[in-house]
DNA sequence: ACCTGAACACCGTTCAAGT
DNA sequence: ACCTGAACACCGTTCAAGT
């Protein structure tokens, strides 16, 4: 029930859906449930942003513009591509409703792509590059995209096993890059 | 349109939403939809099997029973293990409708539950139990949904990038079980 | 016990109408 | 250019009523 006291504009409205989302989660973003958040009549939404679907697709695009202030820290390759790995699944954690959007419209990979890029520049300076490089950082993506989703169904299933899922993502984390790293001729 | 020559069963509800779930996916799933489908009133349904969120529990324990069905296969319990994650990926990509459907309700745990059972006796002959076989476990499930989804992800998507996901799935999949023979002392 | 239609409170979206 | 209400075709679910 924001009153606009000068008139609307596509930030608003997708600032309010993000309210929305990050608050009661995804269910609750209707149309007509945003159009009560903003003061606004239900149809007034489609004139600024279009339909739902692109309401989504916006929401999503800013999740990515998010993404790219993600920095490597560490002195080795390897602790690098980890610090990403796990920077990257924390701001996923933070915003969970969003990445189910994105996943729901199968943009996950658009939404890794920035710190896909970050990674292959770490994969390039332990000499892994071209099609091994891409294996590599679809394996390293979808690793931390598994670990979210499996917070988020602990989360809500409650803990039917006693799971550490941070200790689970270490664990295959190691895996890969052990791998990675036996590729690049660094014996363990 | 098939007509009830006797009457509703809720085996007869469980196969028409199954057949519609197949054929035109899972937002195609609404109440009257299946009603038209089955030749009955709306309201029919609700009387034999609850309501839509039974309905489609009902669906995913079907997917279930029909994962206790796989085996493995090959002489070491290395080849064994991949030959279950294989399968259990190959019966997924199957019904990928369902898979969704179950993933969509958190309960993909439940999923695996048959096969990991199966992949746990080979862990144990290879000498890996307790909570670090738990957590090999976990590895190794969220690997195949991952690429499930991948695949999953491709089709709708159309292929951005040169990516065969079966590559993508066998070279993680090898790293996952270098590291499990290394835990359990065999040197590749 | 089983099946029905009517009704309720929701959806997303369109469109003619206002200013 | 921007915002509105009315209307349309959908949802899931309930409930009194039929047999």
């Amino acid at each position: 029930m924001v009153s606009a006291t000068r008139s609307l504009t596509p930030e608003l409205v997708l600032e309010g859906a993000g309210r929305i989302v990050d608050r009661e989660g995804l269910d609750a973003l209707t149309m007509r449930h945003l159009a009560d958040e903003l003061g606004v009549a239900v149809t007034s939404i489609y004139w600024h942003v279009g339909n739902r679907e692109e309401l989504g697709d916006a929401l999503v695009d800013r999740l990515i513009a998010e993404m790219g202030t993600l920095r490597a820290t560490g002195a080795t390759p390897r602790e690098r591509i980890a610090s990403l790995a796990r920077a990257l699944r924390r701001r996923l954690l933070d915003r969970p409703h969003v990445v189910a959007l994105a996943h729901e419209r199968s943009r996950t990979a658009t939404v890794f792509r920035p710190v896909s890029d970050a990674m292959a520049t770490e994969l390039a300076d332990l000499g892994i590059a071209g099609p091994e490089a891409a294996l590599a950082l679809r394996a390293l993506e979808l690793h931390v995209v598994t670990s979210v989703l499996l917070v988020r169904t602990l989360d809500r299933f409650g803990s039917t096993e006693p799971v550490d899922p941070t200790a689970a993502f270490e664990f295959t984390l190691t895996a890969l890059l052990d791998a990675l790293e036996l590729r690049a001729g660094v014996c363990p």
